[in-house]
DNA sequence: ATCGTACTACGATATTCATCGAACTTCGAC
DNA sequence: GTCGAAGTTCGATGAATATCGTAGTACGAT
């Protein structure tokens, strides 16, 4: 192939294709919004296999690509790992205090 | 029966026992989204006649319903028409900037 | 009481989707 | 190359739900 880095983004929306259905869809799903706030503790991002959920891998992959495809997470590869970090930037200039709002809910 | 008053609220959770989750789920389908648009240019209710939406009465009862259940909307009976109405204040305590935020979505 | 309006409840249907296991891909190590 | 680890993809399945039409309830007006 002529990939020439090790690292690479997967795809993802642009910031002015996120559609807010899509986000709140995506976050209201428990095990999603598990994902979002141990994302949310994080400033490098987390590995698909380092997040413990109730769930088997291919669930977590499925709602890792979810919550991608809807904007919420950005996604790098490192290696065989697969590093997912929250859009911060992106849902805050788009929905400001969205994201605070539901990291600030008690649970 | 034993109702003395022409005006009822409609039974609804308390703002303790909202899950944001269910908002969230709530939040996440486009005519329900819709409807909370609609609620949040008014500042005393609209009934569910009034909501013109592309989906035939008992449907947007369903979604009201929902709405209701999982704490965005409070509704109260005047006559045969339900009035319902954005519960801003509760949402506001619980989840600080996540109306505002998606209510600023452009679309 | 009768009628019409406003809404809800019920049953049916189709679609979406969360979940799993198994097979596959990709990468690093040996 | 071979192996193992990390993740994804591919059905399959069961549950949730958005939608509708119809029937039913509640209320006001006549």
């Amino acid at each position: 192939m002529d990939c020439v880095s090790t690292s690479k983004q997967l795809p993802q929306p642009d910031r002015d294709e996120i559609r807010v259905d899509a986000v709140l869809q995506a976050l209201g799903e428990p095990v999603r919004l598990m994902i979002v706030r141990m994302l949310a503790d994080t400033s490098e991002g987390i590995a698909c296999g380092e997040l413990e959920l109730p769930v088997t891998a291919s669930t977590r992959a499925h709602h890792l690509k979810m919550l991608r495809e809807s904007g919420v997470v950005s996604t790098r590869t490192e290696g065989t790992r697969r590093i997912s970090a929250l859009r911060r930037e992106d849902l805050d200039a788009l929905y400001p205090g969205l994201l605070d709002g539901v990291l600030a809910a008690k649970q």
